[in-house]
DNA sequence: CTCCATTTTGTTATAATGTAACGCTTGATA
DNA sequence: TATCAAGCGTTACATTATAACAAAATGGAG
């Protein structure tokens, strides 16, 4: 598993093989990605940051796609459950999963600066809060993590 | 450091000693624990769950301390700030520190069922998320950890 | 004690985020 | 083609949060 979002890389590549996977994936569960989903998934998809459903839905509307919120909010949803997208608490925003395909618990690295998302991923229940929440009796059935902070691009040079 | 939340525990005590420990930051930092600041934190602690910030407002409402939604944000505000209370970004909503005074990194186990929260705490720099950021050369600040899930006393009895 | 600077509070107004509900359209299928 | 489920369009509203400015309280300095 490998942290994707500020380490330069084909990025053109990296949605062509998302949206790629995408297709399978709806293909093989039967799911549809329609017209608004799939051009919510390419937004989101544009620049590993975080976008909240306001900002998509001024896209949607300048493209003749959708004018009010439930449009935007259900092609997230859409995303979200069916693994395509992460909402990112901290932030009230959503950005494309990094990792799909892939069976990963995620985790997000958040620039303050310049807002970019990476997305790595943790093994929560394994770590130190994993034994807590053993001990505790609690089950775990979803995780939020997420550390906001500077991107290497954003640290002062100094500071290195 | 231990998880608190779930098991029973001297609750009363644990009300007290954590006002009087905020009573004496505040006078060590020169922060003033004001009358709204105070029932605010006392609210907050008066159960080991999450509260919203208009849930907070009504109270005060009904208390005659403040009838608008800053009066309500201001009190969160100092509290989150000087350390006293967490906001959970999972359920737009703040639980008072189960652990003042300690230097901790808070992460938090969140019943879906009854609402309930404990806090835990962990050392995100140190697993495998520190490691993915090291590597990346992400600096991080603040961290959110935030697991939903059931409770003990929420779990089907089968389950166990 | 009085004046001043600062902090806190009161208040109005509004911004930002999110959802319920209902009817229409579309596409697959019997 | 009749039917049904999923998706979409739309209205209306609920929830969460903040900007801005005036008034009051507080704490020091003179």
């Amino acid at each position: 598993m490998t942290t994707i979002g500020f380490e330069t890389h084909d990025h053109h590549a990296c949605v062509n093989d998302t949206m790629a996977k995408a297709e399978s994936r709806c293909a093989a569960l039967d799911l549809r990605l329609t017209p608004v989903r799939r051009r919510v998934l390419e937004l989101l998809l544009a620049e590993h940051r975080a976008l909240g459903a306001y900002d998509i839905l001024g896209h949607l509307s300048a493209e003749g796609l959708g004018t009010q919120p439930p449009v935007a909010y259900r092609a997230l949803d859409f995303l979200v459950k069916a693994g395509f997208a992460h909402r990112i608490e901290a932030l009230n925003a959503y950005t494309a999963c990094a990792h799909l395909g892939q069976d990963h618990t995620p985790a997000f690295l958040i620039c303050r600066s310049c807002q970019s998302v990476a997305e790595s991923d943790t093994t929560l229940t394994q770590g130190r809060l994993g034994k807590a929440a053993r001990a505790a009796g609690f089950q775990i059935e979803h995780t939020v993590v997420e550390a906001q902070g500077l991107c290497p691009a954003c640290q002062p040079q100094d500071a290195a």
